[in-house]
DNA sequence: AATGAATGAGAATTCATTCAT
DNA sequence: CATGAATGAATTCTCATTCAT
């Protein structure tokens, strides 16, 4: 019946693909419409045809953009592990995987100032923000029950805490490269999971 | 030295101060510099007196918010107490300080996408974070002396990740402000000094 | 003669039709072709198997607009009457059928631009013009034999005048919607008719 | 004080007046904010200083033509004549007038259309309208002190069928020419006054 | 020095029209 | 025949920057 056959879907994608990449290489006011339509081979109109306007399109990019780091996520926990092995090696996974999208960087801060902007889809980010916080909170409490955590600790706090430092790191390690993010990931995983306190306070 | 030269020079803060307020509060592509002239009380073409280019105004304008973060930094530092208290009570002293600053967040991130295209003064942030990583790793060292901290450390690059903390808790705050930046920074606190294992590694 | 072509023509009807309401309510420009397709219940392709372009469709709507009047104009004269008195009550039946036609009057304007501006079928518009003028110049030379209308009179020049009233009167009542159309028309056959009757009426 | 000395109420007018040219010529849609920069012999951004927007200018260009008629109409009357003689003359007068802006009709039909979807200054041209039936009712009461007119007409209402008039036979004349305004104005004239003179002429 | 009028490059968006299916 | 996906020409409007006063 159609008389075109095209998967819709599909083609969003693409073009919020493609935008996407713009956007964390230029900028998101840098980027044109027409370069946009240029990068995803169409027609300036047709991005129209998927995308009510420009704004539309950044927010497409961005869920495509956390739905591939979502999967990398749960791709970074090995479960053959103890609770706090897999905990460290997750967290190295992360380390890696976020070294190597510091292209994207830039447009993740961009959409950053959206949401600051009160623009933007702020609960996508926060779900993933949780379910990366009930990950380690989970690993936690399995640490606990296996006795290799403390079992005084408010294991959401601390998970809390933890996944900030992870967005800390990255964000320093943008600023500053020195030291590595594997150097400063040994130190802080050091320092957090063994304290630096000479003594426990009992 | 001439009378001018200082009028000059604290024309050229006010214009860029009030530039920042705008810039953190709409964002620097919405603001144009008509609205950085009515807030500033001058007309349009003046800001152009006292700097060469939109681009300039925010450079102008970060430097004035990092000096004021730089005395907020060297205030949040009591020397009367132990090294570990001082760096505990910086420490909640800043979370302080980013907490009341919100509103400063947005003028921020847009100025790390600026460094992040490879526009903008990074050496000016490199410093800053430089300056505060070398007050916690003095603190730490000065703790180690004091018998309060662990000797086997590697002092500068903890102080690298404990700094990274600090701006991964504001950022994943403005995000999901539960827990409140007081709650994270003590389970963070707790883990840090004490650790989150039941048992040191020996 | 066969079926197709008088389908055809209906579903050209139809279109122009929904296309005519739609110009007449929001006016030309602000209607896509899309809302004419719309509302005419088929794709937008469609429309251009019947209309060659838009303006095609324009012209279409107000053929089935001149036709409406045509035909309200030729049920508006009795003839069982007395010339003059069916002069009158034909004023007054064109006067009820133009204030009810009041949101068509939009388009009706719309098109005039187009004659205006040289496009547009003006021979259409003259056509009817003629025919309400000869409408009225035959009552006239019917009144003036049956001594109802003086004899000195310039038929064709008068029945003009008459029928620009007419015009003028639905105009300014569009603009001024007081006096009412009635109150106005009343006014206008009194002034009018006294004049060329060959008696006053007492 | 101020640097550029510009009589900013002129400009406006300039570039009003040089709009509604264009706009009688071509029509609203078709003129460009270029083309009337063009035409002011300024810069395109230069008009955005004097009109918010394209819409603006319409009613700029409108009030300078409603002033312009405004003039025309008070110049129109002859106050050395008898009542009915000023208001004969007053009228070819305007017959005059209309014949001669023939090439701003399309622009005042534009306009209408503005009005007739209720964007415009309706009050404007109501004004117009108002002030042209009162003259005209005034010389009518003139008319029936100087025993020249019937003394039991409603002024009010044949004012406003008289002025309906006018607007109707310039309309039908940029239809249909023939017969001629003036040929009109005769046959119409003739059927008014003696319908309305107390007396027939003999 | 200070000003704000003038400018035009540049960008988002719309929509009539085409054409492959 | 019918369709609607694709297109790009065209248009409005913004705003950083210049410069005469």
């Amino acid at each position: 019946m159609a008389p075109k056959i095209v998967d819709r879907e599909m083609r969003r994608m693409e073009i919020a693909g493609a935008a996407g990449v713009l956007f964390g290489k230029y900028g998101f006011d840098k980027v044109t419409i027409d370069d946009v339509a240029e990068a995803a081979g169409i027609g300036k109109g047709t991005v129209y045809e998927y995308f009510k306007n420009k704004e539309e399109l950044i927010h497409g990019a961005f869920e495509i953009m956390l739905s591939h780091m979502g999967t990398e996520i749960e791709k970074s926990v090995d479960l053959t592990l103890t609770p706090l092995e897999a905990l460290k090696s997750s967290t190295y996974a992360m380390v890696d995987v976020l070294e190597h999208v510091g292209e994207q960087y830039g447009f993740f801060l961009e959409y950053m100032l959206l949401l600051n902007r009160g623009k933007g889809n702020l609960a996508l980010l926060q779900n993933m923000f949780q379910e990366y916080r009930s990950m380690i909170a989970g690993l936690l409490e399995a640490g606990i029950d296996a006795h290799q955590v403390r079992s005084d600790i408010d294991t959401a706090s601390v998970a809390a805490a933890f996944a900030a430092w992870l967005d800390g790191a990255i964000f320093h390690w943008m600023i500053l490269p020195t030291p590595g993010m594997k150097t400063m990931a040994t130190a802080f995983w050091d320092a957090f999971v063994q304290g630096v306190a000479l003594k426990r306070e009992e």
